[in-house]
DNA sequence: ATGTCC
């Protein structure tokens, strides 16, 4: 378990064996933002890479206040796994993309929109840009054939993981805290503080009714069925308990370990991984969210486009298909841009926070149908 | 990341 947990400074460790190359200037954000006041302990995990000021992939607990700009814009972001009632090999890639049609456009078709967001100047069901998607899979491999079984007894039906946020509305959120308060945090206890957290609940739930809204749309369009499997949030902060210490604990692009099953996913040209977290205060109940940036967004089109077309990077590795008619997020979102999942994967693994229940392969990706220059 | 920014 050792030689896969770097302590890289006092009360600052990072999740990634010897071969998972992290960036410098990810350790360096890492560190600094230890230093900001009540900070307990951080937690870098294996997909670790550099943001704004503060890195993507981590996990930091504070006590007596919280830094609500740690969170972010994207509030509430988060995977969700549906099954459907589609089987791998009964329905072509083509007849898929077409039924697809576009899903950029809010769906004016909402049966029950929760009255707490009938206000709201934002609508469920859309992805949204970045690394968001939605992705359909398929089972590649089994490791825990019971555990598998408990959630996908017909192993041939394809799953759906949607991965996006609540879009516009935690955008909105963190703008007018950050306006009000800059990146000083808020104090516990005080009525900034529980505004900004109300506001923030609210975003956790439309973050995940957006979830469901997109997979429902899909759902629909394919005329499949199919069943929620998990819904997980990995950019949040919540009060925890971590080693007797109370506090805050705050989770930019990292995976709960202690709220059941989780998907953890490669590039949209490798596999992804439904994993049983292992909780461990070590790593601050938290795993990777996925692989991890390789290359920063502004470098992609440079290195890519001599290389592969349009056309080429619509089709990976796999044989699945990618929509995405936005070329610069085409090569922002190319395989070749992530790191390898694998030693995301058993960087965990040989740490003892996850067991490998099942590798998912892509189907068929959808980014955006926008945006074609 | 953002019904994004021109």
């Amino acid at each position: 378990m050792g030689n896969t947990i770097r302590s890289v400074a006092p009360r600052v460790n990072i999740i990634a064996s010897a071969e998972t190359w992290i960036e410098d200037k990810a350790i360096q954000q890492l560190i600094t933002t230890a230093q900001l006041p009540g900070m307990v302990s951080v937690s870098g995990m294996p997909d670790l890479h550099p943001g704004r000021g503060y890195p993507i992939g981590a996990a930091f607990f504070s006590q007596r206040r919280f830094y609500p700009a740690l969170v972010g814009n994207d509030i509430g972001c988060g995977m969700a796994l549906w099954r459907t009632d589609l089987t791998a090999g009964k329905i072509s890639l083509d007849k898929l993309e077409k039924r697809l049609g576009n899903i950029d456009e809010p769906p004016d078709e909402i049966n029950e929109l929760p009255s707490e967001f009938a206000e709201l100047p934002y609508s469920p069901g859309t992805i949204g840009g970045g690394n968001h998607f939605a992705e359909l899979q398929q089972l590649d491999e089994i490791y825990q054939p019971a555990r598998l079984g408990a959630l996908l007894p017909d192993t041939r039906q394809l799953l759906l993981l949607v991965h996006s946020g609540s879009r516009g509305l935690g955008q909105a959120i963190l703008e007018q805290h950050v306006r009000a308060f800059g990146h000083r945090g808020l104090e516990q206890d005080t009525p900034e503080a529980a505004g900004y957290l109300s506001q923030h609940q609210l975003a956790l739930r439309f973050a995940a009714y957006n979830r469901q809204c997109i997979a429902q749309r899909m759902l629909r369009r394919w005329h499949s069925d199919g069943e929620a499997l998990l819904d997980v949030n990995h950019n949040l902060v919540a009060p925890a308990v971590i080693d007797g210490v109370s506090g805050w604990l705050h989770r930019k692009g990292a995976t709960p370990a202690d709220c059941g099953l989780v998907v953890i996913p490669g590039s949209r040209g490798d596999y992804s991984y439904l994993v049983r977290p292992l909780p461990h205060a070590v790593s601050l109940f938290s795993l990777a969210h996925g692989a991890g940036r390789k290359w920063m967004r502004a470098e992609c089109k440079g290195r890519l486009d001599q290389r592969y077309s349009m056309q080429q990077l619509a089709r990976t590795a796999f044989g699945s298909r990618v929509i995405c008619q936005d070329k610069q997020l085409m090569f922002q979102e190319a395989p070749q841009a992530y790191k390898p999942i694998d030693t995301v994967i058993s960087s965990m693994e040989q740490a003892g926070l996850i067991e490998p229940i099942a590798r998912l392969k892509p189907v068929l990706t959808y980014k955006t149908r926008g945006n074609a220059q």
